[in-house]
DNA sequence: ACACGATAGACAACCTGGTTCACTATTTAG
DNA sequence: CTAAATAGTGAACCAGGTTGTCTATCGTGT
């Protein structure tokens, strides 16, 4: 059936997905969603603001800035105003939102040789070569509200 | 990055879904929700019912019955007390609900042949055999409350 | 024969992650 | 120095889920 392949992505996605979630809550991280990996890494090491990120992002500055809010309760950002501009609040990670990142990134690259031992490298890289090929390039625009659970 | 591959497979899901609806909604289907297909799907011809319809999404009978309700009112699925069993009500998809449905079928069926045009048959068929590899085998049973947009 | 437990559906309140509209405060440009 | 643009926030709303509670009907055990 054609129509299988779309939801053989979703749930590849969502195989991955919470497999990631499951691990970081045993490593310390029970209360990371899974956009929240997502919004560290689009926020950078330089920091951000609610509009920039939900630029980045493509949702809209409101959306953007409730997450950075839960973000900021559970203690992974934290928000300043900018002295040479004070209407903007720059957000930056924490230690313990750096934290969360360099975990997930472990978990991620175990998962990823995990796919590697089971299809082969030399498949697994082909996946991900023909994925490329059929998707868009800016990977932060999922352009989706809700794109995961 | 390892934290590619997830992002490319919901990428992936998304740009199919995403051209499978604006297509629907040239064809005549506007209302079609991503789900609407799915669950359509997920009747079957015999009919349902909220009950059993959930336990095969693997939601909520509340959520099932909700999401036939929104079916309803665009005209998708009708409603009908089962003369056998007065509390059940079968849930059967209507002629427009075929109508939506084998578009759906032809466009994906077009979807996929150019997928198969652009990486190759064999590529195609090697990465869906991958899939299927990673992924669980239960398709309907995504688990996931609020899968797409 | 009938009471009791299980089942189907519906309603309400709530959650999450979005949306739009409206507003204030500040900055920048003409 | 005023006018437009921009940053942030609040409110009301939506979709698609959740749980809890309730009624009506069905089916079974004594």
């Amino acid at each position: 059936m054609s129509s299988e392949l779309p939801l053989r992505f979703l749930l590849a996605f969502r195989t991955m997905i919470d497999e990631l979630h499951a691990e970081l809550a045993r490593q310390g991280h029970p209360d990371m969603r899974p956009m929240h990996g997502f919004v560290l890494q689009a926020i950078g090491p330089q920091g951000t603001t609610a509009v920039e990120l939900g630029r980045t992002l493509g949702v809209s500055k409101q959306a953007a800035g409730k997450t950075v809010e839960a973000l900021e309760q559970i203690g992974y950002v934290e928000r300043a105003v900018d002295p040479a501009d004070t209407r903007r609040k720059i957000v930056k990670v924490t230690d313990r939102g750096y934290d969360a990142l360099i975990r997930s990134g472990e978990i991620l690259r175990r998962q990823h040789r995990r796919w590697a031992e089971t299809l082969g490298a030399d498949r697994l890289a082909a996946l991900e070569n023909d994925l490329r090929k059929m998707t868009p390039e800016n990977v932060w625009k999922l352009d989706a509200p809700g794109w995961f659970s």
